[in-house]
DNA sequence: ATATATTGAAAGGTACCCTTACGAATGTCA
DNA sequence: TGACATTCGTAAGGGTACCTTTCAATATAT
């Protein structure tokens, strides 16, 4: 009876779904953008294409809306800027900062991206109903803000009363 | 009007919310298994946690049903049977192959994973209800399928017609 | 004026996964 | 039976997407 087997949920785990969903979004992104005619997109550029807009950004603020450093984000800003997607011009409120903005080539980018996402959406919708998609959604964004609230404070999560996994906190 | 702002949807696109949901869990169960007394558990780990179950598996296989190579997952393989959590032995029916299995220490280990997963779904199904939970996991699930599915035949997928996004196919 | 904080940037590191290539064992078919 | 291609694990090297540490320039607080 030792080596039994540990107990394999029966159904795939919500983190292996979450994790093919997104590796295969990610992929039809950078996919579409390339079958568009812009074959230099990366996927990293969805960081940028995740924030940006409006009449200039700094990389500092964009790295914060999307979670990563400022020190990733202005590596793949300047990339950007190589290839003609971004600009930066100094901040005339402040010396040190530099403002991003979409080229005119960029713009052209985001908008065919833009597009290939508002699709995406629709066909989704359409395939599994407005309701029901958008449970999924508000399902997704929940699960995030309680994992990153568990991040936050790690005490004993994920244990409902009766399940023994881990007890730490019991005495103070 | 030229610079013109390019239509950003309005709520943020799946790809994000899938994104950040599937960083936060990965997180979470790396963090878990460190807090379980498991400080060598990378998160590459639950390549293998994902798919190895019963009386050993061949790691070309354990690579298909993950989707990575069989080299990636070998190097995986290779370094949890360092860390005592694997145990590899000579396939009896193909003197090619090797049978990976769980080590005492792996199986423990592996419990462990499963029951803080058992426990994060129990958690999920609470705070949702179990219909709307269930209709998440299908979406994701289908989300998936039908964006490989188009990488498989990129066509032009996510089109609804009157919506231009990059006619090709048109007339041949 | 001077200490401290913030910005962009440079340099180097890490994690995860890939491609290419190869030897050993196997299946296949003339 | 003997080529031949295929499949297994593995080795070696590369790429991508981040990260940490550090710095100079600038801004802000005291």
């Amino acid at each position: 009876m030792s080596r039994a087997e540990p107990v394999r949920p029966t159904s795939p785990p919500l983190i292996a779904l979450v994790h093919r969903a997104n590796k295969a979004l990610q992929a039809n992104m950078v996919a579409q953008a390339h079958r568009q005619g812009h074959p230099e997109i990366k996927q990293s550029h969805n960081a940028v294409f995740g924030t940006l807009h409006g009449e200039g950004q700094r990389a500092v603020d964009m790295a914060a809306s999307m979670g990563i450093t400022r020190q990733s984000m202005g590596e793949i800003v300047r990339e950007m800027v190589q290839l003609d997607i971004l600009e930066m011009v100094p901040d005339p409120a402040d010396r040190r900062a530099k403002l991003v903005t979409f080229s005119a080539h960029g713009l052209e980018v985001a908008a065919a991206g833009f597009r290939h996402i508002g699709a995406l959406e629709r066909r989704f919708a359409e395939e599994f109903g407005a309701a029901d998609y958008e449970t999924a959604r508000r399902v997704l964004v929940r699960v995030a803000e309680m994992l990153e609230a568990d991040d936050a404070e790690p005490h004993d999560q994920a244990v409902t009363p009766g399940q023994t996994e881990s007890r730490r906190s019991s005495p103070g």
